[in-house]
DNA sequence: GAGTTTGAAACT
DNA sequence: CAGTTTCAAACTC
């Protein structure tokens, strides 16, 4: 047996991993990127063939429902290759050992019995066959209990279980078809094991990456051999630096067989890298499995200390490392707390950075093997890191207690440590760091780190825990120029679990770090919409195996995939999304691993900006009025804002006691920590349960209220008339009927996001953006309003609080800049409100433009903290309310001089440059 | 809460 | 691109 360390890269195979969240960005250039630089092999070229030319819905997104099955399923459906996993294997061949059948044997239910294809791929016959339990792959046969396609030489299939793998052939010459083995035993007696055939070598990433030649394997392949997962051979397990791929020997389960867990990074400019393993072998994730689990010995991930990535050049090795401690160091300091608003349900709260990071699952530091087994629930936070680079979601899964458990068991041992798992990325040098520690703690591994962790570089310590790019997901209201440059870097840790949670899509992945990396961002650079286009990174923890099976059939482990979303039984979907208070409009989603839901957040930043940008208008225009209530609230949102940093404080410190981690995420540098299991990220960051959010609320309606919740009926929540679809949200806690715009359902919502992008590019982008920043909010397309005057909220320009422009087309519109000081009834009547408006609707953009140029948000709030400094001035000597009132108005009168002074200035300075103009033409 | 109005989205 | 239909939110009662 080669045992040798590979290099390989995978994917996860199981559910548990967590699913890249699909953004629409990704999907607004879908094919961009085809050829890109790093994707090039991919399967996913062929996969990009079938969404665009099988798409057959794209026009129609009317999907029926047929709920329960949509994802899973049957072969022949159609599925998006992201959700495939590539195993690549490792190449010669290995054979399978006979303990397969052993393991297979398991008393326990095998948690894999079949193994489907998934996606239309185009059949390809291949010499190569794998087995897998019933099913073979690469060949196109197919076998009892499984069906299997080949495309080129890739073959996708899907475990009963809802794994999907996808295993490329790549060397041809060496088929050694005697390498495949049969699994033996499958669940049902079916397979427990894959081998890889020896014309298998590679693996494809989803873009078609391919990745270094030997053999990958991408699949989360449970480590053990026993029961639970597939064990590919070829892969050295990991353990203990001699590795042994044959899992065959296996019959013990907490043995060899192990791990396989693979990893695979992609480094933001969509470079893949693949996990060296040659060193001290680590086992990243080593998951016990599943249900059975609890039979299950623990099986013992191997793993090890810390795994160091470093990117070197182009590559990032990853290295091992021993991790002796638990905590969480710190990493590249961070200093200065930076504040995020976190939104749940509706509801945003800021909390600090640091909040986040140790609101992560705690390692629980060790588990039983029991606990292993048991299913606990893994918890799924997405978080989307705001960085210098780009904004960054960071996805972590954890698994409560449990999850360390498996892991924890085995490899605890000596230092139940904590795994830690640190993410640096500086990507304009600006040093952003995340970091994770993860549970259990690695034992064996002697591994160095790889030198210090500059920018770019990704460090990872863990064992027990994935980091998975996502694609990132921009909120589709706001692309910004994915110049920016965010380093994405992409670990992927597999997993077993046959629990898991869903799949990832790959291809999206690609295509989206592909689109990073290739800085192709389209669209529109001006959009001062907060998220920008950057990478994600999606953090699993495992440790033990996703729970919530027990709603779900066991054929289907995805989590939180009850059809009914509304059914009361069905776990609830509860995403937190923080924003972040820099402005940069980094959000954080975060999932409440407790209950594992998959509905997210994504925030229109488009919105949230919109509204923090006009609140600060709102708030001079209060002040204008200056009257005591006003200044009262004032001083309520002053103390709300304190209240919020001496709980974010609190959190920090609660937190840091109970970790020890020391890192606070700050703008500049991120951190992001994930304790453990033990408290859940959503527990820690969830709203204050009341005054927080109201004080929030006061600060501006910084979208406390933005959530709206949607009531559709007839469209699924996949047209535009959805607005959280339209928004790029999911649905959480509405009252829609038959929504697809969830998790659940994520091939359906891809596809009508294609659909509503082939028809409209610009179906995401917000609708109202300010053409530079600073400058006064627009509609892009104009409101096309006939009766309501542009004064009702059917009219979308009246509804964003922005006045109607010459885009656009409305009749009798009154929604005029100046309204509130109009004498509408004046304009009564068609024909006079379109002349006036006709006639003042160039006008008015240009005051519009000018006025933008001079009152920015800059000057605004600058303003406005000079008149709040002075109510503050005469709350501390208890001075009367009316010289309150006046002096602020006096400081309004005074900043508005000066703004004018400026403009006037610069106003004669361009018009002498107009003139200028004007007589040279 | 039911019904109406409205305008964007979807469709032709 | 224009006209029509569909849809869900806004609005009214």
């Amino acid at each position: 047996m080669t045992s040798n360390r590979l290099s390989y890269t995978s994917e996860f195979l199981d559910d548990n991993t967590p699913l890249p969240e699909l953004s629409f960005e990704d999907l607004m250039e879908p094919t961009a990127e085809k050829g890109g630089q790093h994707m090039d092999n991919d399967a996913r070229g062929s996969d990009d063939n079938v969404v665009e030319g099988e798409d057959d819905s794209l026009n129609t997104p009317q999907f029926k429902k047929t709920v329960p099955e949509k994802r899973n399923h049957t072969p022949g459906v159609t599925v998006l290759k992201s959700h495939a996993i590539k195993v690549v294997t490792a190449g010669s061949g290995s054979t399978v050992a006979s303990g397969s059948a052993t393991t297979s044997l398991n008393p326990n239910k095998p948690q894999i019995t079949d193994v489907k294809i998934l996606n239309k791929l185009k059949p390809i016959v291949t010499s190569n066959t794998l087995k897998i339990g019933s099913t073979t792959i690469a060949s196109t046969s197919s076998t009892a209990g499984g069906t299997s396609k080949t495309l080129s030489s890739m073959t996708q299939i899907k475990t009963p279980d809802g794994r999907v793998l996808f295993v490329q052939k790549s060397i041809p010459g060496t088929p050694s078809t005697s390498a495949k083995t049969l699994v033996t035993g499958s669940p049902t007696g079916s397979i427990r094991r894959i081998v890889a055939p020896t014309g298998i070598q590679k693996a494809v990433l989803s873009k078609g990456v391919a990745v270094a030649g030997t053999g990958l394997v991408k699949a989360a392949v449970p480590g053990r051999l026993s029961n639970s997962g597939i064990t590919l051979k070829g892969i050295t397990s990991v353990a203990g630096g001699s590795a042994k791929p044959s899992p065959s020997s296996t019959a013990s389960p907490s043995t060899t067989g192990q791990p396989a867990k693979f990893q695979v990074v992609r480094t933001a400019d969509g470079k893949i890298i693949k996990i060296n393993q040659s060193g001290p072998s680590v086992v990243l994730n080593a998951k016990p499995q599943t249900t059975v689990a609890a039979a299950a010995p623990s099986v013992k991930p191997t793993t090890t200390g810390n795994v160091v990535v470093s990117k070197s050049g182009s590559q990032v090795v990853l290295k091992t490392t021993p991790a002796p401690k638990q905590v969480l160091t710190a990493s590249p300091t961070p200093t200065t707390p930076s504040k995020m608003v976190v939104q749940s349900g509706g509801k945003q709260i800021l909390v600090s950075s640091k909040n986040i990071i140790k609101l992560s699952p705690k390692s629980p530091g060790t588990s039983t093997a029991s606990s292993a087994g048991s299913p606990s629930v893994s918890g799924l936070h997405a978080i989307q890191l705001p960085g210098k680079g780009g904004v960054q979601y960071v996805r972590v899964l954890s698994n409560k207690g449990a999850t360390a458990g498996a892991t924890a068991a085995t490899t605890s041992k000596s230092t139940p440590g904590g795994q830690k798992i640190t993410l640096l990325r500086s990507p304009a040098g600006a040093a952003s760091t995340s970091t994770i520690s993860a549970s259990p703690a690695a034992t064996s591994v002697a591994g160095s780190k790889a030198g210090p962790s500059p920018a770019n570089k990704i460090v990872v310590k863990s064992a027990g825990g994935s980091i998975v790019p996502l694609p990132s997901v921009q909120t589709f209201v706001s692309k910004r120029a994915l110049s920016a440059t965010p380093n994405a870097t992409k670990v992927s840790t597999t997993e077993v679990n046959q629990d898991s949670i869903r799949k990832h899509r790959l291809t999206d992945l690609n295509t989206q770090l592909k689109h990073i990396s290739t800085g192709s961002d389209a669209n529109d650079t001006s959009d001062t919409g907060p998220d920008a286009k950057k990478p994600r990174y999606v953090i699993t923890m495992q440790q033990g195996k996703p729970q919530l099976q027990t709603t779900t059939p066991s054929g289907s482990n995805l989590v939180g995939r009850s059809p009914d979303k509304e059914s009361p039984s069905a776990p609830k979907k509860i995403y937190n999304v923080i924003k972040s208070a820099g402005g940069n409009g980094v959000k954080y989603m975060i999932r409440n691993p407790q209950t594992m839901t998959h509905a997210m957040r994504r925030g229109y930043t488009g919105y949230m900006d919109n509204k923090m940008r006009t609140s600060l208008a709102a708030t001079k225009q209060r002040l204008n009025q200056a009257n005591p209530q006003q200044k009262k609230q004032l001083q309520v949102q002053a103390q709300a804002k304190q209240r919020i940093r001496q709980q974010q404080l609190q959190n920090q410190q609660a937190k840091g006691q109970d970790s020890g981690s020391q890192g606070l995420p700050t703008q500049g540098s991120q951190y992001l920590k994930v304790l453990g299991p033990t408290k859940p990220l959503y527990d820690t960051l969830k709203p204050p349960a009341t005054g927080t959010g109201a004080a929030i609320d006061a600060l501006g309606g910084l979208g406390a209220s933005r959530r709206k919740h949607c009531n559709c009926s007839k469209s699924q929540c996949l047209k535009l008339y959805c607005d959280c679809f339209a928004n790029g949200e999911f649905c959480q806690n509405c009252t829609c009927k038959d929504c697809f715009n969830n998790l659940d359902y994520e091939v359906e919502r891809e596809r009508a996001i294609r659909s509503c992008l082939d028809r409209n590019p610009s179906a995401f982008k917000p609708k109202i953006t300010a053409p530079n920043s600073g400058d006064m909010r627009l509609h892009n397309k104009g409101c096309n309003c006939k009766r309501s005057g542009c004064l009702k909220n059917y009219c979308e320009c009246y509804e964003a609080k922005i006045p109607c422009t010459s885009i656009c087309k409305c009749v009798g519109c009154r929604n005029m800049e100046d309204r509130p000081d109009v004498d509408m009834d004046s304009l009564d009547g068609v024909v006079g409100a379109q002349q006036s408006k006709a006639k003042g609707a160039k006008d008015k953009k240009k005051i519009e433009n000018r006025s933008n140029l001079y009152l920015t948000n800059d000057v605004i709030e600058a303003t406005i903290m000079c008149m709040i400094s002075r109510i503050v001035m005469h709350e501390k000597h208890s001075l009367p309310i009316e010289d309150t009132e006046r002096e602020v108005m006096e400081e309004l009168g005074e900043s508005l001089n000066q703004i004018i002074l400026y403009a006037k200035g610069k106003h004669d300075t361009s018009q002498l440059d107009d003139s200028k103009a004007t007589a040279e033409a």
